[in-house]
DNA sequence: CTAATTAATTAGCATTGCTAACGAAATATA
DNA sequence: TATATTTCGTTAGCAATGCTAATTAATTAG
């Protein structure tokens, strides 16, 4: 069955919406960790996938080298993050989180999950169910388009 | 039956991590309106909301009222909003969308919704049902949590 | 009529995005 | 091999957006 046009349009609309109430709403808690958003994005792809390159961190928080720069060092002056030389092309540099970045993202996030868990306290277990699978549609839907 | 906080839990999670990548990707095609996401925010809202006094506006986009005088005045002198006196209330003033405001807003939302609505392009009809109940599950949540 | 409160602005700071220009290192080519 | 090109990261400088503190003007309370 293919879906019209307009179908995929008004749900597009829906989704976008919800996301940016989802995120202003969870964005409230960050302010406790003394940490931008950038800078806590930046050290969960750290944490997550491990220890990059300052071209790969850039590319996955998709923002330009000199932004990411800025950003690095601003971990690095925080403890959040090490920098190190790269062995084999002395132009690129190794960026890893810190155990104190992983301690303090793992907190932040506790945060935002429990302020956002809270939120969905009502919600019951089928429509849970159907949170859970859109959430995957939607990873999996944008990873496509990469 | 109960949802097991792990549950409620691990779903926030999810959801959030989907929000943020699905708006980061939206955010690309805003550029071409040549306004910040601020100014595009605070603008739909009063293209949706209607007039409204600069306090009002700034609790709607949940900045401090500094913070959106200074988008006031953006929008403004790009001719996308108009200010005026309030009647009765001196102090206060009066901010609305302009006609081209309404017509660029328009065009950026397009601009987005086009953009989401691709990435959607292979999402099936029953999927495509999900997303929909998931974006007013979400909405609902957090219209019961303000 | 004065005092307190409220609405908005101004000033000044930090973060985060960009482009342009630069330096250093690696790679390609003549 | 020597030079040219490309790649990686940084620096400099601009704009947008968030904040708090302090100011001004108007309204409301006492």
């Amino acid at each position: 069955m293919a879906q019209s046009e307009h179908d995929r349009r008004e749900v597009a609309d829906k989704l976008h919406s919800a996301a940016i109430h989802l995120l202003r709403y969870a964005r409230n808690k960050d302010v406790l960790s003394q940490e931008g958003p950038a800078r806590l994005s930046a050290l969960s792809v750290l944490v997550f996938l491990g220890p990059m390159t300052l071209g790969q961190l850039a590319a996955a928080e998709q923002v330009k080298p000199p932004t990411m720069s800025r950003i690095v060092a601003g971990l690095k002056a925080s403890g959040l993050a090490k920098v190190e030389g790269d062995s084999g092309d002395a132009r690129r540099i190794r960026v890893s989180a810190t155990a104190r970045g992983e301690r303090l993202l793992q907190e932040a996030r506790e945060r935002r999950i429990r302020l956002l868990a809270e939120t969905l306290e009502d919600v019951r277990g089928p429509q849970m169910f159907i949170l859970r699978q859109a959430a995957e549609i939607i990873e999996q839907a944008l990873r496509r388009t990469k």
